[in-house]
RNA sequence: GGUGCUAUCGUCUAGUGGCCUAGGACAACGGCCUCUCACGCCGUAAACCCCGGUUCGACUCCGGGUAGCACUACCA
């Protein structure tokens, strides 16, 4: 592992971040990457840090923040700065905040200024409907070299005139200006030396005066700078734009310190082709969200793996396996053996289909290892519920207690693979079947629970 | 269309030039157990994308195809 680390991150801390979007419920392969980041930074006794990428105010869900932090508290991930849950509610903790990016406008503004200063970014005009336009007009168009001199922007009219629009109260947007035909190099973790020529990328959009905020382009390489973020572990998606984000620490002059790069394969659908997405639960009937999620901006609700009777440590496990391997046949891992055994290397470069039927088969074994009495724990606010207004016939009508519960579950245990179906097949332990009042299970409703 | 990434059983994967007659797990199928079903146990079937090259020897290295995926927004 220590190969891994530039001789230039050699002495610095290792921190890692996972820098979801509040648009909705946290994705399960969200929730892999959030995984492999704490791994990650575990085992290197480094830092995990949590930082919310709200730069798109049209898409911002309320509840969302919640439902990722309460997600990841759920699932074990454990979160060293930014922003966590701690005792039904968001703290933040740490000396690099706020972490929240709507709440860091003022530092962007210092970095956009910096970047118009040197020469490396430039004030554009023109309307998203003049783009649109232009698009249609011209097959293929992309604002870059070949075409920028074509357009409304402070290159062409001159920085005096931009910022007398810009006085003006017209809006703009500030450009990042790419020098074409340069080889850019991004050292992957997982796939080695990506190169791409600056040709094929675009003047990227670094930050808007529509809701003053910058692109996740831009807030995203200061923050990680800020943050002293030592490798960037995220999907694969984000690979095209690695060489940008490396032109972007060059005009900062921040090249050496500049965070090592590992793009995860992606979470494929379990049918067909493409990578998992939101509705594909719905479709399919199997949860891609940890938590059950009520969407309050589309009133929508979706399914999640702790209501669906999934245990955390199961999910986990699964998860950890979709996309990570260990060199032999070990199946069943807990969170320290995978904190101990990751390692980036051994990450897979394609995609994983989500196969929803291993899952289940995770939580059956983690049901199995469970004690009776902790199972029993668990069923019983499901039984209460079961049982509201009925009579249990065990034992001539004493109360049921852990205990019986406990030895029930023993009995049925082997049969389910989770907590809540436990009900379907016990269930005529605690209630007698119609027109009858004891069981007809000769050993039990007649004297008491069996006894083994 | 352009750019990039990827390529072992249906699925997740092991494999880093001879240990491969390609291993494990899920799913499938068959058997045993059993009053049924399930669990469990035992077993069966199932893969190196294609074509060249390098080599005494390629799943493993190289080249070219092909296919899949991702990206190509004032979304992340």
């Amino acid at each position: 592992m220590q190969r891994q680390l530039k001789c230039s991150n050699m002495a610095r801390k290792i921190c890692v971040r996972f820098a979801p979007s509040p648009t909705g419920a946290l994705h399960i392969g969200g929730v892999r990457t959030a995984l492999y980041n704490y791994l990650f930074a575990r085992q290197h006794g480094g830092t995990m840090l949590l930082r919310i990428e709200d730069t798109d105010s049209t898409r911002f869900v309320p509840g969302a923040e919640e439902y990722i932090l309460e997600a990841l508290d759920w699932l074990g991930i454990g979160i060293d700065e930014g922003l966590r849950w701690e005792n039904g509610q968001i703290v933040q903790v740490g000396n690099h905040g706020p972490y929240r990016q709507s709440e860091r406008r003022e530092i962007y503004h210092q970095y956009v200024d910096q970047l118009i200063n040197s020469g490396h970014a430039y004030y554009a005009f023109d309307t998203p409907e003049q783009l649109d336009a232009k698009r249609a007009e011209i097959p293929n168009f992309q604002y870059d070299a070949r075409t920028r001199m074509q357009m409304d922007n402070s290159l062409v009219i001159g920085m005096d005139a931009a910022k007398q629009r810009i006085a003006a109260g017209e809006k703009y947007v500030v450009r990042f200006l790419i020098q074409p035909d340069e080889n850019v190099t991004v050292h992957d973790l997982i796939r080695g030396d990506v190169t791409i020529n600056s040709s094929i990328l675009d003047d990227k959009v670094l930050y808007k005066s529509a809701d003053d905020l910058p692109t996740y382009h831009l807030a995203n390489i200061v923050d990680d700078h800020l943050m002293e973020v030592t490798q960037v572990i995220r999907g694969e998606e984000w690979l095209p734009s690695a060489p940008l984000h490396v032109l972007l620490y060059r005009a900062f002059g921040w090249e050496d310190t500049m965070p090592q790069f590992a793009h995860l394969p992606l979470l494929l659908k379990p049918d067909g082709n493409g990578k998992l997405s939101k509705r594909d639960g719905d479709r399919l009937g199997f949860p891609v969200f940890p938590l059950e999620f009520h969407n309050q901006k589309d009133g929508t609700v979706s399914s999640g793996y702790r209501e669906s009777g999934y245990f955390p440590e199961a999910v986990i496990n699964f998860l950890a396996l979709l996309g990570w391997h260990n060199t032999g046949d070990q199946e069943m891992f807990s969170m320290d053996e995978l904190i101990e055994q990751f390692s980036l290397d051994r990450v897979s470069k394609s995609g994983a289909k989500f196969d929803y039927e291993k899952g289940k088969w995770f939580n059956h074994q983690y049901l199995q290892n469970k004690s009776n009495e902790e199972l029993a724990q668990l069923f019983m606010p499901i039984l209460e519920q079961k049982l509201a207004g009925q009579t249990p016939v065990l034992n001539d009508g004493s109360t049921v207690v852990d205990t019986t519960v406990a030895k029930v579950i023993g009995l049925v245990k082997d049969r389910v693979n989770f907590i809540p179906e436990l009900w379907e097949q016990a269930n005529f332990f605690f209630v007698a079947p119609p027109n009858t009042t004891r069981s007809r299970l000769p050993n039990v409703g007649k004297k008491t629970v069996p006894t083994t």
